[in-house]
DNA sequence: GCCGTCTATCGATGAGTGTCAATATCGATT
DNA sequence: AATCGATATTGACACTCATCGATAGACGGC
């Protein structure tokens, strides 16, 4: 599949709420909504959003794949799928322990793009 | 276009947080996840997203569809299309003045997808 | 009524993407 | 080193979607 990579949540270039200051009335540029919707797409597919889920309700916020694969319903191939896209953009992280991958969750990750969409 | 009608942001639907109270320990749901992955589908481009943002950059939050075109650089037809995704989605109301068509930004309805993020 | 303008819809098209089966890769164990 | 289990990659396919040109509908002015 060809992808552009996502943009990581944590970049600079996220750095602009959607909506800011009414006073100064500036609003979001090309670049910057390009970034922005990279991250959100991320977040736009069910399975990822019940990844993301799963992995923040477990120990440690942090999951192995093999636990993964049964509560999505979804085939290997695929989950492995959508936790390198989630990667990628920054809401995970990927850590090989013997032959089993732990995804866990960046802290912050989510709020800092919560709070992009309010602005502060 | 053969679209799935967005999910409203005000729909009860999306009242779980992707990530619960740590103690609960439940997860986001398969129906939850769809109706999340909707509303996020519509913030994930960027010409929705700049649209948004000049939408709540504009006099009273609301701004005409004459005016929306030239800043995004798109066709009418498309930007029409954006608004519509927008607007079904919950972010933005439609009032027709005369000839014209006024999109306003809906209270809140950003801030609510943005708690849904991180839990409230 | 007839135009001109603004907006929405339709149809088509090309790009993007979610999914799986098959396969490759890597690590551990025997 | 041979095998087995866990994970990632590849290739293919169907489906979604962003975009535009053409067209239709609605409204105001003449």
């Amino acid at each position: 599949m060809t992808m552009l990579p996502l943009t990581d949540v944590s970049a600079p270039t996220c750095a602009t709420p959607l909506v800011r200051d009414p006073l100064v009335r500036d609003t979001l540029g090309a670049d910057e909504a390009v970034a922005l919707a990279h991250t959100m797409k991320a977040l736009a597919d069910p399975a990822r959003l019940r990844l993301l889920s799963i992995v923040a309700a477990s120990e440690g916020a942090e999951a192995c794949v093999c636990d993964l694969i049964e509560p999505v319903g979804l085939s290997q191939p695929t989950v492995s799928h959508h936790l390198k896209v989630l990667t990628e953009a920054g809401f995970l992280t990927r850590s090989k322990r013997g032959t089993w991958a732990y995804y866990g969750l960046v802290p912050d990750a989510l709020d800092r793009v919560s709070r992009l969409l309010i602005g502060s």
